[in-house]
DNA sequence: TATTATTTGTTCGTATGTATA
DNA sequence: TTATACATACGAACAAATAAT
């Protein structure tokens, strides 16, 4: 499966294939990852490597790690719809640390930025909030 | 500056340094970090540990690096208003590979999920789009 | 209750590759 | 051509928190 000699580095190729398994469902929500010294072992590489691999796929929203039990897929969050006044702005970023501990975000979970037309922003956890247009 | 007694993790330290920095405007959008040995250096830190506290400030979408010329605060990119059609849904998360590729995402940049009452959802980079409520 | 094993987190060091000025 | 700077990958050691014995 990692192909030392190919041009995209084995760290990515390693969450290519972890991604794979979770797109596809092989590895299902709630599911636990092989431990970082299993997949080092089993594709014969580096901890170090495996690591990297693990975060893109933090970074990607796509596992969160409960230490030191183990690496999980992310379970969906239920999800709480909130109404667009009009004259709103919708964008999206990656939370700032206070926002991080306020809405107690996972690695990988943007947020949701409502500007008011009087330039008053609020922000919403992205894996908790969708907001609609009535 | 940086406490290696302290309970904070050195690399999450260094990050918090350089955060402030560019939130106070120390370091203005578009200007340069200090290179990697240079960090590494004038903190007496590892090349390695510099290189996590800037992958962390990467994944906050608050740097990009430009191979091999250095690491640059992120320029803020001109904004599309895209208006919101009745009914619509807006959610936001990290892009998938294909996402990535095709809007030319950088790290720490979300995409922002329209989904018509038709379910067909329709996704925007987040750094260079808004959308509005009319 | 106490100890041990497991697993992730942090930090160091070293080496080599690649793209740019 | 050379120097600079980031990217990748290896190895090693210890800490911290949880689970198992």
């Amino acid at each position: 499966m990692i192909d030392h000699s190919a041009d995209r580095a084995v760290f990515r190729q390693l969450a290519d294939l972890l991604r794979r398994q979770i797109e596809s469902g092989d590895l299902a929500p709630g599911d636990i990852l092989p431990s970082e010294l299993r997949l080092a072992e089993d594709h014969k590489l580096s901890r170090t490597t495996v690591r990297q691999a693990i975060g893109q796929l933090r970074s990607e929203g796509l596992v969160t790690v409960d230490r030191p039990r183990g690496t999980f897929v992310r379970v969906p969050e239920p999800v709480e719809l909130i109404p667009l006044t009009t004259g709103a702005r919708v964008s999206a970023r990656m939370p700032t640390a206070s926002e991080r501990r306020r809405h107690r975000l996972r690695d990988g979970v943007p947020v949701l930025v409502v500007t008011a037309p009087d330039g008053a922003a609020t922000s919403y956890p992205a894996d908790r909030v969708q907001l609609t247009r009535p």
